[in-house]
DNA sequence: AATTCATGAGAAAACGTTTTCTCATTTGAC
DNA sequence: GTCAAATGAGAAAACGTTTTCTCATGAATT
């Protein structure tokens, strides 16, 4: 019973249940004052027909479009994608679409996309990054809506989320240390990344002020490198890396077989980021340190709603909790072979 | 001069101006009959006040949102992103904008999604897949809109978009072949992807009804396992390898280092997929056929816009064309060392 | 000087809802 | 049997646009 061509609207529904359109929307949202009999009469009828209210007549009453806009720079999308099914995942059930836009790093672009969204009344805005301590190309602290920022940086006044690198890199070498590693190296990216610096310094806090930390990049081409450097150096060699990210990991990894080091016996690694097809892949597979970002999206999601409805929130950078995903690239205690639980997920 | 509150509306604008609400608006749409005194006095305070249409208003009328939906089930986002990328690229500048839904396999919430898409009166729908012969878990075949398919199957009257992989694997050996391989191998995956026979089979059809194909999975083990069967077995040895997708040529080059067999010299590898991250970062870089899903979504978009403004669109499957992608994975004409120009990318 | 015509601009309807207000009818209390 | 109160339901306004229609005004034609 599809209406000819468009859908049924609630003026349809009005005259198949014989009331006014007003004591049909009354009904069907529980409001105002009918006859029980007349509502359970619209209400069926509703249900008959398929009838679903037309959601941008409803937005513009109501200025709500149960609607938000979801803004990144992060091309590959490693970063956005769980933080995307995160905020998707809190909201769809509160009826809440998201507009996803990529932005380069171009602020024109930026500009187009922000004008759009807020044309269609979006709710809120979730900015996302690839950084942590880089700011999106464009300046959102005066659109009319709220913004919330994950995994980029906001203004001073803004409310932000980001993971907590200084938990997940004490839980790596936490973890590490409590199997029995001793000299444990940490091999990561730039320097100049703010996540670089918090988690060598959580790093050194656990491992020793004197542990040895390299900075490079963030490619298997310098974790390679890193092997080669550590290795052909004299002294002692450690029996652990914990690297800065899942790539770097898997240079690592690499070069020790070349070198006919045993991964996890001779030399356990820990990796960053648990990004699931890089580090289920390796061999052995990568234990890494989850960042929890679909988590990240979900509070994100959940907090720009909270927003939209006038509720306050207090501005500040919240940081959540890592996870450590034990996989066989540490075997437990550094025995042989027996090895840690395959893809067994610990939460500490 | 933001309003108090809310954003200013035509009727602001109107006041602003000295105008009626109607003769604003025609003068923006340039529309109507006016002075041109007038028409330019409303655009320039138009201008002025920052004024734009609230879209929602403008959808209830003319029954275009200037939104549409994209459908995906590719939780992990490997195909879908290109895809999004493209449709986003070409709309945006149309004032269109996307809403994002990562429906995993589940039924209901894709059935909840597509309602809520709906409920916005979507001009559209793009579903999008990560196998082009498997069905969303969701019928789409009665949505009140225009749908399109991209990368997934779609029922016998839809029209859909997916990429030439016939020719792809033509392009890849085509390319084996003018650099002197004679012996060329096919490792790939499972065989009930449709995907892998229409590669396969046009493997064979360049490289000859006899040459080998061995189906797997699309992982790096089967790649390095792929070779170790290979190598151990008597008989002359390849001198190319091409792989049905990245993951595999990675692991073919792994396991081909491992026994000291070079990497273009010795046998020239080419994927499938150019999934940058990994293509790019591979030692050697891989070359490797792109499908070129950017260009897929793009036109999966101006499809759908097309269909939203009414235009007639002929039902069936669109193929598009891929690209090979060339870098040092194998050494142009089997040539040492020189190599072929690093990241450079050749449409053929 | 009377008629037509083009021009400029506003009034009002429409889109599909929700909400407030009003009104008629029934109920209950005296 | 009268009056107040409660009940059921509809009319109308509002949201912010676009579009069609109407109406003055002044210019051009007789």
């Amino acid at each position: 019973m599809r209406g000819k061509g468009g859908r049924q609207t609630i003026r349809d529904l009005a005259a198949l249940a014989g009331v006014s359109i007003s004591t049909a929307s009354k009904a069907l949202n529980d409001t105002g004052r009918m006859g029980e009999e007349t509502r359970q009469r619209v209400k069926r009828v509703a249900r008959e027909i398929g009838f679903r209210p037309n959601a941008l007549a409803q937005g513009l009453l109501s200025k709500r479009s149960f609607t938000i806009g979801l803004l990144t720079n992060d091309t590959y999308g490693r970063f956005t994608l769980p933080v995307m099914a995160g905020v998707s995942e809190a909201l769809v059930d509160r009826g809440v679409s998201v507009f996803l836009c990529a932005i380069e790093d171009d602020p024109a672009l930026g500009q187009v996309h922000v004008d759009a969204m807020l044309d269609k009344q979006v709710d809120g805005i979730i900015a996302t990054g690839k950084r942590v301590d880089r700011r999106l190309p464009i300046d959102l602290s005066d659109v009319p809506v709220p913004v919330v920022y994950a995994f980029t940086e906001g203004g001073p006044q803004s409310v932000s989320f980001r993971s907590d690198d200084a938990h997940g890199a004490t839980l790596a070498v936490e973890w590490l240390k409590a199997s029995g590693r001793q000299r444990i190296l940490h091999v990561t990216g730039p320097e100049d990344f703010f996540s670089v610096r918090e988690r060598s310094d959580a790093f050194r806090a656990v491992a020793g002020a004197a542990a040895t930390v390299l900075f490079g990049e963030w490619s298997e081409t310098w974790g390679r490198d890193a092997v080669d450097k550590i290795w052909s150096a004299a002294g002692d060699k450690p029996d652990a890396l914990f690297c800065g990210n899942d790539q770097i990991a898997r240079g690592a990894v690499d070069a020790l077989r070349e070198r006919g080091i045993r991964v996890p016996e001779d030399v356990a690694i820990v990796g960053f980021d648990n990004w699931e097809i890089v580090a289920a892949q390796m061999r052995p597979p990568l234990t890494s340190v989850d960042m929890d970002l679909k988590e990240l999206g979900r509070q994100a999601g959940l907090t720009i709603l909270a927003l939209a409805e006038g509720q306050a929130v207090e501005p500040g950078v919240r940081t959540l909790p890592c996870r450590l995903v034990v996989r066989q690239s540490c075997g437990a205690g550094g025995s042989v072979g027996a090895g840690s639980p395959g893809d067994e997920k610990q939460r500490r």
